[in-house]
This record gives C-alpha cells, structure tokens and sequence, in this order.
DNA sequence: TCAAAAGTGTTATCCTTACACCCATGT
DNA sequence: ACATGGGTGTAAGGATAACACTTTTGA
C-alpha cells in the first residue's frame, strides 16, 4: 500500500465527501469502514485520490462515492481544501526524519441525498453519534456539563493570564455562555476547541465523551459540512435536497429540527414556511402522521426566481 | 521552466490569492504582470505553486505573496480550490493528445490588508477595471445596457425553448430584471454567466465590455473573493481589516460602498453601526473630511464577544 | 373521551426604512 | 451666505415571537 517516493514531493491530493440525508427523526451520515488506522479506528467518510481518469474533481468525487457505497450523488458542493495540520495521523514527527517533504490535501465535499438505502460496506450513522453535544433537542445534553468543566479545567491550566482569558473567551462564545446564546452553526469551532483541548481521542483523549472518532481529519471535513449546511438552509432552499416529493409541514418542521439540532415554534414556523412561497399544497392529505390527517405539500420551485435569498430563518423558540 | 513530466499525472497544485485593500473612495486588488500567455495577456493574482518547504498551505500562500509582491499578508481565508475547467487556458485538447492525464489545481485565498504600498512589480486596481458593471455608487452604469442586449441575444440563440427560458432566469435572477433587484454579492455568478455566454475575453470575446481579462482563471478567482467579501460583510467585522486604526463614519460609510457597489442611506447606516455596538469614539476629531469636523472612532474589539453575527446589514437606499 | 398532531387567529415588540431637521467648519 | 459633510430625532411599516384556541383523526 506504501508507494515509493514519487520524485522529491509532488502532493498528494484526496477527494472526500459529506454524504448527508435525513431519516425519520434522525440526521445521517454515510460511512465507510476505515482499516489500516492505529488501534482500529474504524469509521469514516468515503474517500480516495484524485486520479488522472477523473476529468473533474467533482466527477472524481462522485465515481470514488459509487464505487464505495453504490450512492449516485445529487446536490454536491465544495467545502473547504484540507493539508494544513493534523492530515497525517500521528501528528508532526510521525513518519521519521524528512516528514516536511510530501504535502497530502484534501478537497472535501458536502453532497444531499433524499433516499438512505446503505449499500455494500457503507452505513448510516446519526450526526450525533460523532457530535453528541450538537443536539439539543431535548435540550442541553447532560454531557455537555462535562465536557465544558474539562474545557474550563483546559483554560485554567493557560501558561499565561492572556490565553487564559482567551480561552474563557472561546468557550464562552462557542459553546454559548456568553450573551450570545448556543449557536448551531459553530460546530467546526466547537470541534476546534475540544480538538485544541485535547478532549476529542483523534487528539489523544482516554474516551468519547466528545463523540466517536473518524479516520484521519474526516470528523473535521463533518463538522465542516454539518456547520455549512445548518447556515445554508436559512437563505437557500436546501432542506428540500433531502426530503421526499411530498411531505407534511410537520415532518419538514422535524427535519429542519434534527438539522439544526434545536426545536422550533411550531405556528410560527408553518407561518414562515408559507408566507416565504416556499411550498405549494397538493390535493392529497396523509393519515400516517398520529394526530388529524395532514396535508402534503411539495417544493415551489418558483420560489428561486422570486426571493433572493428562499430559506428558513429559524428563531431559537422551543415551544411544542 | 517547462519540467519533466513527474511519474505519470501527479497533480499540480497552485496557491493564489486575492489580495484585497480599500483607498480612498476605490476599492482594489493586488495585481502581478503575467508573461507568456497567448496574445499577451498582462495582469493576474499573486500565485505560485504549492512547493514541499511550505508548512501548511497557507504559509505557502504568505511566501509566495511575499516574494512577489513584499506584501505581508494579515486576515487570509481560504476561498475555493479550482481545477474543473478552463485552468489550461486554451481549453480542451489544446496540448495535444495526453491532455486529459495532469491535473492542475489551484487553491484561492482571500486577503484583507490594510496599507496599500504597491512593491516590486505588483500593483493595486479597481476592482472595477475587472468587473466595470458591479459598481452602482453612481446609478446602473450604461455599459450594463449593452451587456445585457448581447445576454438576452445568447438567450434568444438557445438551441431549444427550454434552454431559452433557463438563460432567460439566469439573466434575470443574477442581473437583476427579475422582482428580487439587483443582488451585490451575485458576482461570481454574473461573471459564470458572462462566461458561458462568451462575452468575457477570456472565452473569446473580441472586446473588454465586461471588464479587463486576467491570466488562466483568475478572474474567476476575484470574482468568488469579491462575492465572499461582499456578503461577509454583513455578518463579520472584516471590513476593519481595511480600515486604518482610527477613521471616521463617513469613511466607514464609503468603504462599505466602494466594496458594496452600493450607495447607502447616511442616517441610517451610522444608527446601525453605532447601535451594533462596532464602534467607540475615541477623543480626537479630525477636520480633513470637508464640511464639520468629524469624530474619530476605532472598532470595538469586544463586540465578537457580545454579538453572535456582528457585521453590517446593508439594506439597498440610495440616499446621501 | 382523551391524546396527538394539524391548523387558524391575534397581539406586542422590535427592527428596518424613510423623512425632517440642526450643527460646525471652510470658502 | 452657502456649500459640505457631520450628527440627532421621530414616525410608519413590516417582520418576529409569543400567546390562546379550534379541528380532525386513532386508541
């Protein structure tokens, strides 16, 4: 599997892929198992190299998911280039003497499906299996008293008044004691600070506390495609990238929520949903829901030419 | 300068950044000359390849910056990495047979500086020179009327009605015609369009109505950094990055416009920025602004702590 | 009859937008 | 005096957030 060293250092370049949908009540992930990793890490997002057949990196993206999970992909969209640190998993120092020669990036991607049917070695996972303390829907998680007295035992311990203080700041502004409140869209922050914290096991932590571990920097391109898209879906319209044809108000509600990882105001978000032109009613109404029979609705395409920027503003309200 | 070809199809991989700086009432990017194009073309973005001595690929970036330009580099972010099509410049099969086998990628930044010292051979421009129908300071500009003849007459030339009612939403949605008005941060998406319907020299247009070419695709390049900016602004502090230490409200205004492309409403543009909480005033005013003396004001630091999305909401007036 | 979910209506509040106006300096 | 830019106040309109309440099904 080890190559010999081609020339000095031509970089080497990955493709990656957030593969994202939405089931009942849960957020997912597609994974793929990962072997060859130190002590057995096992998960991790579908990847491989870019290679000279792909005519583009997108289409080298797409023909690496098929082949390894049997998923055609529909909404792709770049996300961010990774190479800078912790791309070899042993950190600096890892690989001997000329470590500093051979650059490994990775363009990693964040694709929308509607239908989860795992195939071959692939699964499904929940967001919050690797991001326990990104889902307040049942409000704050108790891990995440924990977690944050970890965090602030690591800020305690700052070399100097300064960072300390810094620090205090960062915990403060992204896990939401400051004024500021949780916000749902700092997750790469988040993982950024436990990763810094030493509190997440790619970063040596005993346990998972901060959730399960991925191969190499797979769990930093998640949380990148999980922040974007909880950001992405208050002025563009892509939730509906992962819900079925037709759907109840209620279920898109449940699916934004899991999302986000808040709960919403009910009324108000069924106001919201309509006033912004966002869907249309069909003739059919569905029985399947629990309660009174509700209405499906479908996407109003129309809405990309009308609003400048169609999407769902979520408040922060928890009421049912 | 031509190297053997490595192995088989190792990837290139380039860094570029566009360097951006606000003097006066223009805003500008940091440009290098270019030799060896076709035709001559002259101007493109800092750039060089990613070499095996750069740490991370953002130091990378800072070198290469340095070394061409003696710039230093301060707020740096990463954009998009490019390289699906149009890196070669003369497109397809334009190296002959073995074309489809090296890939060329390119990794774009975004810089915000503050002093704008032009160096060695490099020089600050317009944005404006690149995208002349992106800046509305001074009224819909009356090129604007010609390009949009020669887009609706791409449209007209589509080889189907469906395709003909796509490029005619296209036009309208980025361009404005439609409800939504004109839409500032659209810029890439305008120069993509341009781009497809053949208008820009870079594919193949005789003349620059749509703003000065540059070298491979970095144009494309500014235009994603010049959209990015445009919309960070209104969640993010960075338009300091280009302010001096101390400035007064009216050039706070006119930066915002000169990046904006816009004319905003005075009153209440200061109204928001005072009540955001952006700014405090220091003791000192400064008389060199015109009529009466301004007050001098600095950016409030602690504003990240207290607001979740700091940054400056611009709504679309007109008034002085 | 009750639980559960769908669906409607109303009100208080805040933010955006616009308009009107005064202040201090240089020419 | 008047042009120029700095600076303040206030009112109308729309969007948001919270509230209470009705309707329709299945168990």
């Amino acid at each position: 599997m080890r190559e010999a060293e081609p020339r000095a250092a031509a970089p080497l370049v990955g493709l990656a892929a957030a593969i994202l949908a939405a089931t009942l009540d849960e957020p997912r992930v597609l994974t793929v198992p990962v072997a060859g990793q130190p002590e057995g890490r096992g998960e991790g997002l579908p990847a491989g190299p870019l290679e000279p057949a792909h005519p583009t990196l997108e289409r080298g993206l797409r023909a690496w998911v098929e082949r390894q999970t049997g998923q055609s992909l529909g909404y792709v969209e770049q996300l961010y280039t990774f190479g800078d640190r912790n791309r070899r998993p042993g950190g600096e120092g890892a690989g001997g003497k000329g470590n500093g020669g051979q650059h490994a990036l990775s363009v990693a991607y964040l694709a929308l499906v509607r239908e989860a049917r795992p195939a071959a070695d692939s699964a499904w996972q929940s967001w919050y299996r690797y991001f326990p303390y990104e889902d307040r829907r049942a409000g704050r998680p108790p891990s995440l008293d924990a977690l944050t007295a970890r965090l602030e035992a690591w800020a305690e311990a700052a070399p100097n008044p300064e960072e300390r203080r810094r620090r205090g700041d960062r915990i403060g502004l992204t896990f939401g004691a400051a004024g500021s409140g949780w916000n749902e869209e700092r997750v790469l922050e988040r993982y950024e600070l436990l990763f810094e914290a030493g509190l997440v096991p790619e970063a040596g932590a005993p346990d998972s506390l901060a959730g399960q571990a991925m191969a190499v920097d797979h769990r930093r391109m998640l949380a990148t495609a999980l922040g974007r898209l909880r950001g992405k879906i208050k002025y563009r319209p892509v939730v509906f990238e992962l819900m079925p044809p037709v759907f109840t108000l209620g279920q898109l509600q449940r699916v934004v929520e899991a999302l986000s990882g808040i709960l919403l105001h009910k009324q108000n978000f069924r106001r919201l949903v309509a006033q912004q032109g966002l869907v249309e009613e069909t003739d059919a109404v569905t029985a399947e829901t629990g309660g009174r029979p509700a209405r499906l609705m479908r996407f109003r395409r129309e809405v990309l030419l009308e609003r400048p920027a169609p999407g769902l503003r979520l408040p922060s309200s928890r009421a049912g």
